[in-house]
RNA sequence: GCACCCGUAGCUCAACGGAUAGAGCAUCUGACUACGGAUCAGAAGGUUAGGGGUUCGAAUCCCUUCGGGUGCACCA
């Protein structure tokens, strides 16, 4: 049983009581069934009966016994016990604990998908660093956290577009090209431009490409460094993403917004609706009717757009793909537009509680000798994604960011993140993976098999550390399901951990192999089960983090 | 100054309003002629920044003080 079924079977128990006019409340939809730390309150605990005992009028306790009569009758389950304030402690019957194990094997790479988002058809935007400079690690943040995020949010049901916004049109991109142009022609960095070896490279590939540019009237030269620079910027980071496991399906820019008459379009329909208005010579929208500190310019008196009217113009356009909802994940340093989104949303004539999700998380401090890194594009000083990868792996790096909430700032120090020993978590997790593919390989040598599902005698698995390592495989798709409505896939992170710590005190203390000339038992097949089934937890789980689950290491 | 986020073990971080606040690292004590010791068992380490409040129950929600981060453009 499933704590998705024991859920189901404790509403069942809870109608019963409620038919019989015994309590009087309405059923709950969200019942709580979680796994509780402590042993001995049993392999499942909710917590309905304290949730139920205030409409109910009734203590708490008393409501709990009420609903432990009925639920002791339900098929599975061993017994209940009422304990503290009025927690159900439910102890499942062996065989209907053990055969989860089975099922997350057979269920394989399907195991801990689920459809609780299903019908949702959802757009992700997450990165979008502008394509003047490399990506650097307070990108690299979210797109750890972004992709997996992605792979939650798919995983359980979800329709999902993964989409990056890129700034290609306005005066960054102008100073960028200007900083091509002067590096190229040997020139020092013009005032507010980029500075760093890649302008130099940069610069230095554009005139390969492009003889005798430097020979050019400025404004052509000008034209030239921007488009091919942008070009040669974007390869660079498509390929640092790649190398980083990170992949979109839409890569979205926003000049192709201002060609194709979007954002006249969308100053439009925001005019329509009553929220636009000229002053100062600009044209400006009210998104202090809808709660943002001030209202913002759309065009400016030069008669130039903003970088805010393109923000409204491809808001449209994500709701013209048909998106239900656009999530998009920033920095904190970009925190100042949250209110002016919901404001742009709300003049849309949309509901930003209903269509926007703006996932908002904390920078990242690097950690060097003790000391934070500062940071800055501008002046070159900057530690990048690739030097990331470069420095610790594709995989720890996603894991390190991965793991931490992204409510969290998080220090990442380079030298403990470097070292590639089992500092670092990740490690600990994919060695329980190896651990178990060698026992397999070493079963396989035996001559072993697994066998048919139906034949394993999973009541065998009759020991603590057994029944633990089954509680802990049978919580993933929960664990999944929840990370993914709480946005949150540093959950799967540490659940895996604790899953690996599990399986590592199981091996301890469960010889699964039988030595020498030993016979194996249906003892035996059933631990290779749950040495299976546990690999595949890690697996999928490793996965939806983007990270490989080794055979060996 | 105003707004948003954060403050949890020595360090890096968990904990969808639930039971005795948990892991890893570091420290200390143990377990290997090994199904992978990159492991395990145990010890020590906490006024959840401080103070009020809400309730059966608060690290979590509300108020407040202190401390840190970020943002407050006709830039992007």
């Amino acid at each position: 049983m499933t704590p998705e079924q024991l859920r189901d079977v404790v509403r069942t128990a809870v109608a019963g009581v409620v038919g019989r006019g015994e309590l009087a409340v309405d059923v709950p939809d969200d019942v709580v069934v979680d796994r509780p730390k402590n042993p001995e309150h049993g392999d499942y605990a909710t917590n309905v009966a304290m949730r139920l005992a205030k409409p109910a009028g009734r203590p708490p306790r008393e409501v709990a016994e009420l609903v432990a009569a009925e639920l002791r009758l339900q098929p599975g389950i061993d017994r209940v016990d009422v304990a503290g304030p009025g927690f159900l402690n439910v102890t499942l019957a062996k065989a209907a604990l053990g055969r989860l194990a089975v099922q997350a094997v057979t269920a394989g790479a399907g195991y801990g998908r689920t459809q609780v988002l299903a019908g949702q058809r959802l757009d992700l935007e997450f990165v979008s660093a502008n394509p003047t400079g490399p990506v650097t690690i307070g990108s690299t943040r979210w797109a750890a956290v972004g992709d997996a995020l992605g792979r939650l949010l798919t995983a359980s049901g979800a329709e999902v577009t993964r989409e990056y916004y890129f700034n290609d049109a306005g005066a960054q991109i102008d100073r960028f090209a200007a900083s091509l142009q002067a590096a190229a022609a040997g020139r020092p960095t013009p005032e507010d431009g980029y500075a760093g070896e890649y302008v130099q490279d940069i610069g230095a590939q554009v005139v390969a490409l492009e003889p005798g540019l430097l020979d050019r009237p400025d404004h052509e030269q000008l034209a030239v460094f921007r488009a091919r620079g942008v070009e040669l910027m974007f390869a660079e980071i498509k390929g640092s993403l790649a190398d980083f496991g990170v992949r979109f399906d839409v890569y979205f820019s926003e000049r192709t917004l201002h060609e194709s008459g979007a954002l006249d379009k969308a100053v439009g329909r925001l005019r329509e609706g009553g929220h636009v208005y000229e002053a100062d010579g600009a044209v400006w929208l009210r998104t202090t009717t809808f709660g943002d500190d001030k209202d913002r310019v759309l065009v400016k008196g030069d008669g130039e757009t903003t970088y805010f009217a393109a923000d409204c113009a491809y808001y449209l356009d994500k709701r013209e793909r048909g998106f239900d909802k656009v999530l998009i994940m920033l920095g904190a340093d970009h925190s100042g537009y949250v209110g002016r989104y919901k404001a742009l949303v709300a003049a849309m004539g949309d509901d930003p509680d209903v269509h926007l999700e703006i996932l908002l998380g904390q920078l990242v401090n690097l950690v060097k000798d003790g000391e934070i890194v500062r940071m800055s594009k501008r002046k070159g000083n900057f530690v990048l994604l690739a030097d990331l990868v470069e420095a610790v792996g594709a995989d720890a790096a996603r894991y390190a960011l991965a793991r931490a909430s992204v409510d969290q700032q998080i220090d990442l120090d380079l030298d403990l993140w470097s070292r590639q020993s089992s500092d670092n978590p990740v490690f600990y997790v994919q060695y329980a993976h190896a651990r178990i593919a060698s026992l397999l390989r070493g079963a396989a040598d035996l001559g072993l098999a697994l066998g048919e599902p139906d034949d394993v005698d999973v009541a065998a698995l009759a020991t603590q550390r057994e029944s633990d390592l089954i509680r802990a495989v049978a919580e993933f798709p929960q664990v999944v399901s929840t990370a993914a409505e709480l946005r949150a896939p540093h959950r799967v992170a540490r659940y895996l951990e604790e899953l690996a710590g599990t399986y590592h005190r199981f091996y301890d203390s469960c010889r699964v192999l039988p030595r020498g000339d030993e016979e194996a038992t249906s003892l035996t097949t059933a631990r290779l089960w749950l040495c299976a089934a546990t690999a595949t937890v890690l697996r999928n789980g490793l996965d939806v983090l983007g990270v490989h689950a080794p055979e060996r290491m």
